[in-house]
DNA sequence: ATTGATGCAAAGCTTTTGCAGATAA
DNA sequence: TTATCTGCAAAAGCTTTGCATCAAT
């Protein structure tokens, strides 16, 4: 990660550092309002525009990931390829990794034309463990 | 549509039947904002509120759908099951038409737990054809 | 010395809500 | 008649931005 933000100039203020750490430690996404708390927890003056703004780098740079759900947006800090469950009932999104993914488009149904597609993110829904 | 809503209680009231118009015959997802001034163009005197508690509604009662987008939310009036491709560059979304999708979870890799898993819903990305 | 980063406060947007009056069934 | 609906305006969230100041490189 602090490899990454030498590459594009982005400087480690004391401000970012704390954004790292608090992302690599991240189990799960997070919000920035989570995100914010957890960060002010160890550097109390970090303002939310901030907060905003680092994470949209990392976005940009490639080093997370964005998700837009109900509410609010939600950043995922893990850097491996995978996909979603998302639970129907409390919202709640995990973590899952999928192998042989395929499937077929109905070109005739489908209006892409000569669209190229890059890649094929997958979000399964259901009831969570705990929702059951 | 309108047989939903009488099974559901839900009043045929002008805005409402403009509403459900101006869904039947959209080509493509729209926002509130977009759904209000098409509605609006019938029935100028309709408002915001109205909108977004009847699309709600609509959602609900499992008429149309929704979709998290940056930005804004977006209605989905397309009826079909069917999946999504969304072009990375202007942001636009089409919808296609997938036949044999497959995978498999990695349980390992995947905290699912005892989560049972309802529906699959795909999401290519790419560049679509006019921003090639 | 430069160029980028920060905090603050204000602004911008989308969406929701309270309420009194209106209306479909 | 009654439960539902509507418009308005205000409120509520989340996110972005302008700006003066500060600091990493």
């Amino acid at each position: 990660m602090r490899q990454a933000c030498r590459e594009r100039h982005l400087r480690l203020t004391p401000q970012r550092e704390v954004l790292l750490r608090v992302l690599s430690r991240a189990q799960h996404h997070v919000t920035a309002d989570e995100l914010s708390r957890s960060v002010r927890r160890l550097l109390p003056s970090v303002s939310t525009a901030t907060i905003y703004r680092n994470a949209h780098q990392l976005a940009d740079a490639g080093v997370i990931a964005t998700l837009h759900r109900p509410g609010a947006l939600q950043y995922d800090p893990n850097p491996d390829e995978h996909d979603h469950f998302v639970c129907s009932v409390c919202g709640g999104v995990f973590d899952v990794y999928l192998t042989r993914v395929s499937y077929r488009v109905d070109a005739r149904r489908s209006s892409l034309g000569k669209a190229r597609v890059e890649r094929c993110e997958v979000q399964l829904r259901g009831r969570c463990e705990r929702c059951t």
